[in-house]
DNA sequence: CATGCACTTGGGAACGATCCCACGGATTGG
DNA sequence: CCAATCCGTGGGATCGTTCCCAAGTGCATG
């Protein structure tokens, strides 16, 4: 930009050194730098003449300086592709962003967001991470033919992804236990005494929505219930599409005594077009979602739902996060937590 | 931490540097600095050679080490109380999120998230702030009583807010025109032929809900209604505090014939409460929400609600704040944006 | 009493950019 | 034709840390 006119107007306090914070306690620079970094080789006079000396100064590190000669930055990326920022909406992505931000702030991370919005965008973000400008990445909503996560692998750049891209995803990741919340679900409602369960499934091509699925499979089957076909719908996590799907399994099987979503947003949408075919929920047809999203709670009735354990999940996508940055190679694990069923007025 | 073992495993591919593109362009380090920060006074030729050797050897500039000379960090931060963060579940936070994230982007800046959880974090924050790791602030969800705003004024930290803590706010900040929001609805409820329009307000604390208040009295008072304390009741922008004020403003006043809530959360308690004593919405009783969030289409009725900009809120924010930090001072201005009526079954 | 070891300590040498000064060559004007 | 100006250029100094080596100190040991 322009190379003068920023001296008026601002204030321009300089901050204190190291140097200058070793010259106050009397010390040399190794030491302050040692009783900044926890080392215990410092004697406890002079830690003590230190931590005056800073406190006295206000010295906070220069985090540039630092990361120039460490090689480290101390923070790291949440990369959130921008179609998927519907996802802003839901509890699951606040709660992650809530639980892992605690969990790296108490490690003194920083976190850095970064919305990808096309493929050009793509593109420099790849540079930007292959430059090490954070210590790792953080990645919700990938989907399985998202190239980023091998790059990263690649260039072994620590990385935790929030659901897997398929069940023979390599990277580390935490995801919630899918099929065993849909299995919950699914016999819940045989409890109840429903017979004719139909699904809508999510994209198929999506492993949350496979596994979900595989779930509602398993349930049936083990309770000598065998899988119809007609009764599986594939939606697409969209209102409109839990529409267009519940229509069509109306039409295949209009005897159905309830339907299980992938999501809430498919099941608010089924429930409108099962009350448009004049049926009642939960009194004809009895319907669970899954996710426990917002949406759950408010829509009429209140969605008995699948709920994954957010917080946890966004604590312990950090932790691996944190544990691959300091042994890099040594962790890269898996963590599936599992799935609670939160039984409201629809089923 | 530990002084060994991090060779093996880690491919540690080292990043070429600026030197080695000035060697291999064969032209100094000067001029590849130049190229790169987009100087005038470069030949043709030497540009020509600097592009192709950065092309080659894959060069991404260090940061840290630009960070450490320039004074910049050429990174935003983005401040959340955590307490607020039932926002991220709001198209608002996620609308300002996105269009703030994809106008520092395209400045390229990045954005750190920080989510503020208590006081003892809000002191980290402060010296964190102080020792300038970022070149500005952008706030969502401050309250009148937040004293960080002051504090990064004081230290000259170039800061732009999502609304304002008052009247008298002295800081850069954008909001949406919230009085004549309120006006516009309770016009449009007026032109429906309701009489006795109540309100559910916000804490009154708080600069929109006293905002929105005013523009309830303004618009009735224009059109010759007399403001009724009566038909006033004070929420807090919750679920639970909405049906507690329409309780009250039942007994108060059973005739009345429409709602006007600061917020649609506020607003779907009073659509719980409303039907629970007998009414119908928006037969019997109108009601409006403010802000147009995501309960709003789902709760039944579907909310009528004042809708803002929340895009273009975002944008602003970010290029006020660009503004600020390029020319210090000499912004710092405050952005009013225009309000929208969505109207859908309620009223 | 000399030697060895453990523990502290100070300060030089990076890290990888930008800034800025000084220099050479081309252009212009008197 | 010389001086003044302008433009493009190279490279030294600098930013504020950490790393690491060498040196000093104190204590136990042979």
């Amino acid at each position: 930009m322009s190379h003068d006119e920023q001296k008026p107007g601002s204030a321009d306090v300089r901050r204190p050194t190291l140097a200058e914070v070793a010259a106050r306690a009397g010390v040399g620079r190794g030491t302050v730098s040692r009783v900044i970094n926890g080392s215990p080789n410092v004697s406890d006079h002079s830690r003590a003449a230190v931590e005056r000396a800073i406190a006295e100064l206000g010295y906070v590190p220069n985090l540039a300086a630092r990361s120039l000669v460490t090689r480290r930055t101390d923070s790291v990326a949440l990369v959130v592709p921008d179609a998927e920022t519907r996802l802003f909406s839901e509890p699951y992505f606040s709660g992650i962003i809530r639980s892992a931000s605690a969990e790296l702030a108490d490690a003194g991370m920083q976190l850095l967001l970064v919305l990808v919005r096309d493929d050009e965008e793509y593109t420099r973000l790849a540079s930007y991470l292959s430059a090490r400008r954070v210590d790792g990445v953080l990645m919700v909503a990938v989907h399985c033919d998202d190239t980023l996560p091998d790059l990263l692998d690649e260039l072994a750049v620590p990385t935790v992804l929030a659901g897997r891209r398929s069940h023979r995803e390599t990277l580390g990741h935490v995801r919630a236990d899918n099929s065993s919340g849909a299995r919950i679900a699914i016999r819940h409602l045989l409890d109840r005494g429903c017979r004719t369960i139909a699904t809508i499934t999510g994209p198929l091509g999506m492993d949350v929505a496979r596994a979900r699925l595989d779930g509602y499979c398993d349930a049936l089957e083990s309770s000598g219930v065998a899988v119809d076909e007609a009764l599986i719908a594939q939606g697409d996590f969209t209102e409109e599409g839990g529409r267009a799907a519940m229509r069509e399994l109306l039409q295949r099987r209009p005897e159905l005594d309830a339907v299980f979503a992938a999501s809430d947003v498919t099941a608010s949408g089924a429930v409108l077009e099962l009350r448009a075919s004049g049926r009642r929920v939960p009194h004809d047809v009895a319907v669970i979602g899954f996710d426990d999203s917002i949406v759950a709670r408010h829509i009429d009735p209140p969605l008995t739902s699948v709920r994954q354990p957010i917080e946890e999940m966004g604590r312990t996508m950090a932790s691996l996060l944190l544990d691959e940055i300091a042994h890099r190679g040594k962790g890269r694990r898996e963590v599936v937590l599992p799935t609670q069923l939160v039984v409201r007025e629809s089923a």
